[in-house]
DNA sequence: CTTCAAGTTTAGAATCATTATAACAAATAT
DNA sequence: ATATTTGTTATAATGATTCTAAACTTGAAG
């Protein structure tokens, strides 16, 4: 199977040894077409059915996407109510995030432009912008 | 003194009774020129410093700023690090955020103006956006 | 192939932030 | 005033994340 072989290199060229657990999680979250939303307690639920053999720990699942995400190969996203998600497109872009469902989508950075933009502190420069668009259902009061 | 009076009531329109705690709380957040940024970590120890006498229990720290966001006097900001933020200015604006020193700046609504703009998906509608500009040092490596 | 050092995983303990509990106190309405 | 409601408190409980130290893998070197 290549897909493994893959990972594995993908793995290696990151500085990080091609595990049997960091594989089956990088096959997981990295073998899909559309970019892919989590939480670690998702994650963890998600590698841990019932009754499926080799469970992974949920500390090697916190080292693990701590791990991608200093590799970049995840990227953090911090939403309302603390939840911590993470995501697989590392391309910088921005989130519709959903209060009812909790859902993130992820909105193309092309599909928002600044116009107007403040200069930011002496000695300071822009790293990263992230805009969050805060969604409701429709008829709803506020 | 006036200051107190305006609270006191200020607090009772909002539907809470202006306790003791809240009227130190409010006296300490809102009697300000400029907005102010928190988390409630920082909010505590101001509060409970060294030798004062009557302190206020951590449990109500959390409680009235609680009922102080939902009262409208305070804003939540959520930036990276899962640190949970809270903001004397209300007003819709947008945020720089300091990775180096932890630290936010607010940003008026008016300094930032989206060009582009993506439809929210079928039956959502749009309730808020929220612009985080992290910064960083200049000549920072990334 | 074995061996070994360095890097990983693991279960469980520890920590940190936040929320729940339930006894007590203060604030308003009658 | 007194009763009823609401708020405060210390402490316990929870939930998420990190730490720890022992056991196990991996890759490199003989």
């Amino acid at each position: 199977m290549d897909k493994k072989k893959d990972l594995a290199s993908k793995l290696r060229t990151s500085g990080l040894r091609p595990t049997k657990q960091r594989i089956k999680l990088a096959e997981f979250l990295f073998n899909r077409d559309k970019t892919f939303h989590f939480t670690v307690e998702n994650l963890n639920k998600a590698m841990n059915k019932k009754n499926s053999d080799d469970k992974i720990a949920l500390a090697t699942i916190y080292n693990t996407v701590h791990a991608f995400k200093k590799a970049g190969h995840l990227k953090e996203i911090l939403i309302k109510d603390g939840k911590n998600y993470f995501d697989t497109n590392t391309s910088s872009h921005h989130h519709f995030y959903d209060e009812v469902n909790n859902e993130l989508t992820d909105i193309e950075n092309n599909k928002i432009e600044l116009k107007k933009f403040p200069t930011p502190p002496k000695g300071k420069s822009i790293k990263d912008v992230n805009v969050v668009i805060n969604i409701d259902n429709d008829n709803q009061k506020h």
